[in-house]
DNA sequence: CGCGTATTTGACCCATATCAATGACTGTGG
DNA sequence: CCACAGTCATTGATATGGGTCAAATACGCG
């Protein structure tokens, strides 16, 4: 992938129509006056390296940003002093709405690999967005959506097995890849298992073993953070086994 | 079974600016004037009587509503049919944010008991605060704050032991009360074990024992549906008992 | 090339799902 | 108002998924 980054401080008017992602950040029947005065307010982009931090918790909410290439997560420390990770961000994810409520960032976010991304000025989004009613709803759909999906996909995982809850948590990021144009049935995930193991509320060894159980079965393949999936209808069914232990006949 | 159309006839104007919620519904600096505009957008009330149900899962997005009195819960039906409790509305909770990017509700929502709720057409509310700022911050706000907060819940109970998850719950639920002027140590929840554990990711055997196991512990006192919380420090303690399990000393 | 970190694998056992049966409520019709 | 039916809650016995501890190996980065 070449560098889809333009370069800083050049036209930053068309950035936005002639991203590949624009079909992810724009509403789709935005004029291209209008799509201009989106662009306009676009800043310069951001690029990280691994494991650089792109937002601490609890900064003053000021942007929301789009990842352009890499791949990056988010960290929730409680009141307990756990971290936890409550996100992952993929190519064209929209970064920022959990702080719109609060005012700040709920989570630190770290780069998993070189990454870019757009950021929005939200105070400019926002007046853009009293203009216009095309883009104001799709913000707010984009919100309800993405914060939805992600309601109903961690209800899933609480009444499942380990089992159940990785095969539904690779299937999601497989359809992620595969609604951005990657291939779902190969791709890199750069989250370490103690990474997903946080995420998916297991722990590590566990992540590890079911995924060795998997590829006993011919499911999948995986070397390291590359995985192969070998039989989709099979996790699939997996993923959707009901209830929290197979029910025995 | 589902009668929304129910009506009771009533002066709308003003009946924002006088409810004993308008607190939550309404963003605090509000001119009266404002406030009247909005005042007049709101339907006549619903009112439900215990299970009969406001929507039905994919009926079209149309209408948010405000619990005002009585409490309600979701219900989602997955692919595979399995139905799971996914949210729970207390008096002041705002239904319907869910919806809003979908377009459609993503569960039915059925009344615990009777219960009265005013009606909002998203339409002219959505029309309204393009013209104040000031509404459609609190909008915002309030919808990425509810879906957040209900994403750290969700993220938090994942990693914890059934004894944490039903503490935190609880806590939880008081919290709200308390937020809304109720008293946090004793209150009335109308959902039953099998709603909790559906909720909870928990069988309702597991809820109901580990209710036994709280009262046998003197941090609580539950009769049917009605808790008394005697030790909320003890249960914090216990809500917040890091990792899946106690780590032996 | 070497050190620190990530991953894999194994042994053990506890929390909790499952299965089962009984008792307490709730609401409905006679 | 009582009897019955259906739901809800409680309690017990049992099996097992997966967390915990431990240690060896592989990997990636400086």
């Amino acid at each position: 992938m070449s560098n889809p980054g333009k370069e800083v401080g050049e036209s930053t008017v068309s950035q936005c129509l002639s991203c590949y992602l624009k079909a992810l950040c724009l509403p789709p029947d935005l004029s291209p006056d209008q799509a201009g005065a989106l662009g306009r307010i676009v800043d310069t982009p951001v690029r990280l390296e691994k494991r650089e931090s792109l937002i601490e918790q609890k900064a003053v909410f000021r942007h929301l940003f789009v990842v352009r290439t890499g791949s990056l997560k988010q960290l929730t420390t409680d009141a307990r002093s756990e971290m936890l990770v409550t996100a992952l961000y993929l190519p064209g994810d929209m970064i920022g709405f959990d702080a719109i409520g609060p005012g700040y960032y709920p989570g630190t976010i770290i780069a998993l690999e070189t990454s870019s991304l757009c950021r929005l000025p939200f105070q400019y989004l926002d007046e853009l967005s009293s203009r216009l009613p095309i883009l104001r709803h799709h913000l707010q759909r984009n919100i309800s959506k993405t914060m939805q999906e992600e309601r109903v996909r961690l209800h899933q995982l609480l009444s499942r097995t380990a089992e159940a809850r990785l095969a539904y948590f690779l299937l999601g990021i497989a359809d992620s890849f595969r609604r951005r144009g990657f291939s779902a049935r190969h791709f890199r995930l750069a989250l370490s298992r103690a990474d997903i193991g946080s995420y998916l509320g297991l722990t590590h060894e566990t992540v590890g073993r079911t995924l060795a159980a998997y590829q006993a079965q011919q499911l999948l393949y995986v070397s390291g953070r590359d995985y192969h999936l070998l039989d989709i209808v099979g996790l699939e069914r997996l993923a959707s086994s009901t209830g929290r232990r197979q029910k025995r006949a």
